[in-house]
DNA sequence: GAGCGCATGTAAAGGGTTACATGATTCT
DNA sequence: AGAATCATGTAACCCTTTACATGCGCTC
């Protein structure tokens, strides 16, 4: 259900394709939430036909622009304040840590530097992306402000997970 | 398929039912890899049918014990060390965190201050979790050190989603 | 006119959740 | 005797992914 929402929150930015909302949606969001192209197709037709969206304007290349109604933004606002959060967490990483006792100790040693390294490469593209916006480079808009806190998020969830590889190395002395 | 994994891990350190495996995976890995009733009986079913598990002992009201078979443990062993990581995180609150820019500020405050509170409980678990296993509750086999490494990414992360909120709440004055 | 990127989808399979069913054993 | 807990599952549904299909428009 959070696809849903997670598009009607991109629309209600302004007006855009299925297309541009699968790659913002990457681009933005992917890291905490993916979302496949036929997903996000099928479920802007099912927002459409609820009257949730409608077609703003139809371009080339039989390009669908969608824009949020009033009923849309009000679902969105509905979703973000009555909705319960699922805190659902679904992290394979930690779940393999559960059977590193299975591991010889020269395989776990490359498995967790090679993990530490990806999670200090994401840390750091989120640490670059909230310097620029704090230098002002995407300017200083309200939605352009959530992202901000978004990318906060995803830095401190990488930077906890690289340390944590650290750690975890450092303790197999 | 890591469900799979996970049970033919757990199995590793012993033969269980599928009802102690349930109750297991809630209880040491539910909050990094939900695992429902259904799904664990179903993947039991389908292990034992490739050779992977088989039965190890039959108990009262039906109960059937799986031990893991050699075939098994290599299968465990291929996927940690050969198999590709999933690094795929799926995180609603921060996403939600995307669209704060639609919430009226006061619910916002008070979203946010359930999620810290959310968030700090569970790190708490986590660190009390870890401070019992390194005072030796748990013993001190290969398998609950494991657990023990697999705590720690749980205390780090809560840790770190808490610490978020509160720094959101701050940068809103 | 060849190739790339835009743009929308369908089909099929996989993975996961929820609700429900069923019965046995133990506890009070 | 009645309630709680143990124990295994079925059915239906929902969500997500992967592979494939199709065609338009722009650029070299």
């Amino acid at each position: 259900m959070s696809l849903r929402y997670g598009l009607l929150g991109l629309l209600a930015e302004g007006p855009a394709s299925g297309y541009d909302l699968a790659r913002r949606f990457e681009a933005v969001l992917g890291a905490v939430w993916p979302a496949q192209q036929p997903k996000i197709y099928a479920e802007l037709n099912r927002l459409a036909a609820e009257g949730l969206i409608e077609i703003d304007s139809e371009g080339p290349r039989r390009r669908k622009a969608y824009r949020i109604t009033d009923e849309g933004l009000a679902a969105v606002r509905g979703w973000l304040t009555s909705g319960e959060v699922d805190h659902t967490l679904r992290i394979q990483s930690v779940l393999r840590s559960a059977f590193f006792w299975l591991m010889e100790p020269d395989e776990l040693r490359a498995h967790l530097e090679r993990e530490r390294a990806h999670f200090a490469r994401e840390a750091e593209w989120y640490r670059q992306y909230a310097a620029a916006k704090d230098r002002g480079d995407f300017g200083d808009s309200p939605q352009t402000r959530s992202l901000r806190v978004a990318a906060e998020a995803g830095h401190r969830l990488y930077q906890a997970l690289a340390d944590w590889a650290d750690w975890t190395l450092d303790t197999r002395e």
